[in-house]
DNA sequence: CCGGGCATCGACCGATCGGTGGATGCCGGG
DNA sequence: CCCGGCATCCACCGATCGGTCGATGCCCGG
């Protein structure tokens, strides 16, 4: 008997999860949350959590770490709808066991969650895609912290000036990290800059 | 009895919107559609379709349109996570009954889908809210058609010249719709207004 | 120990952008 | 009928950006 515990913000999803495990006998759902603070108060009853992202309150990524601290027999497994960089590596960087896409037929789910529940590692094939590519290729398509904070504050609105005294460096600096974004992101200008990093989930 | 058309790509969230209804006396679910395409195919069953917008193939909006045309007796109520204007105006320009978010209670979902049957408009608060707004004040915040072009040309690294010539007018032209986004978006440059125009959801 | 990525800085130049202050015509609502 | 929004265009200017040469130091991994 596997417990499950579900956690996402909308009603309907938590429906038919439940819906898919309540038809397979040997899983119980133990639980709902529709926030993270909830999901941490009732992991203590599950083995297994499925685990959204984007959340009111506390979100996925910060109940998966609390997670680890308090309960880390608890297999989490993320299931969202996003499978963009900055969702996925901070995840898994927290803990989760895997990773799932919420468009994935419901046996897939099931397989995974009793894959999770062994202690296995479960990643969507267009998750996994995109794990290998960033861990491949550290340099291409990857920004640098630094440079993901110059394209923030370029898309605040900041100057190369602005950006250069904000972070106590020169323009020259700022210049150059620009570049460097464009080369990366395939882009000639600050402005499909921005727009790219958006498209790709690289900015909120 | 209401017969039901549900469209959504994903399996779960059908399972819970099947659940839900399944469980109300006088609804009868009546086929599923993971896409618009088959949505269109299917609605000639149903009074109701509940349909989502972002979906593989053809979307919500254009199967709106296409049902207003072949089947205009059908109501359709849009149900996604989404609230930005870029996915409200169009879709009630298409001709949805109702507009609702994925977040909403069970009962409201029941009640909402009752009204639209008896053809009455239904809104989520948060979505009444932003179609006030925009209704409220059609300058402030809401960029004009041409204004859109000219942005998103910029968000795909066009300069002001390539998007003169993109759209066959001269560049003072391109600088003077600029102008007026920075004003209505609050920015000062091209960069910030990309940024602000993917937060607001007026850019894909 | 050396290559390579990261982060830092400098100087120069042409191209582009943003700001200002205009102008015209069209159209739709009060 | 006139106001206001939309779309179009012009000229001028300084500020900024983007591109291209560089250069240094750090740190990690092979």
């Amino acid at each position: 008997m596997i417990r499950l515990l579900i956690v996402d913000d909308h009603p309907i999803v938590r429906d038919g999860l439940r819906g898919v495990f309540g038809a397979v006998p040997d899983f119980e759902v133990v639980g709902e949350a529709a926030d993270g603070a909830a999901a941490v108060e009732l992991a203590d009853r599950a083995d297994v959590v499925l685990m959204d992202l984007r959340m009111p309150g506390v979100g996925g990524v910060e109940a998966i770490a609390r997670l680890r601290e308090t309960r880390p027999d608890v297999r989490v497994l993320v299931l969202t709808t996003f499978d963009s960089d900055s969702d996925v590596l901070p995840a898994i960087e927290a803990g989760a066991t895997g990773y799932l896409l919420k468009d994935a037929p419901r046996e897939e789910l099931v397989r995974a969650v009793r894959a999770a529940h062994r202690g296995e590692s479960v990643l969507s094939p267009a998750v996994a895609g995109r794990l290998m590519a960033s861990v491949r290729r550290p340099s291409d398509q990857t920004l640098s912290p630094r440079e993901r904070q110059v394209l923030a504050l370029v898309a605040g609105g900041a100057t190369n000036r602005d950006a250069a005294r904000e972070l106590f460096v020169s323009e020259a600096t700022v210049k150059t990290h620009l570049l460097h974004i464009y080369d990366k992101l395939g882009v000639r200008d600050r402005a499909s800059a921005v727009a790219e990093a958006y498209r790709r989930g690289l900015l909120a």
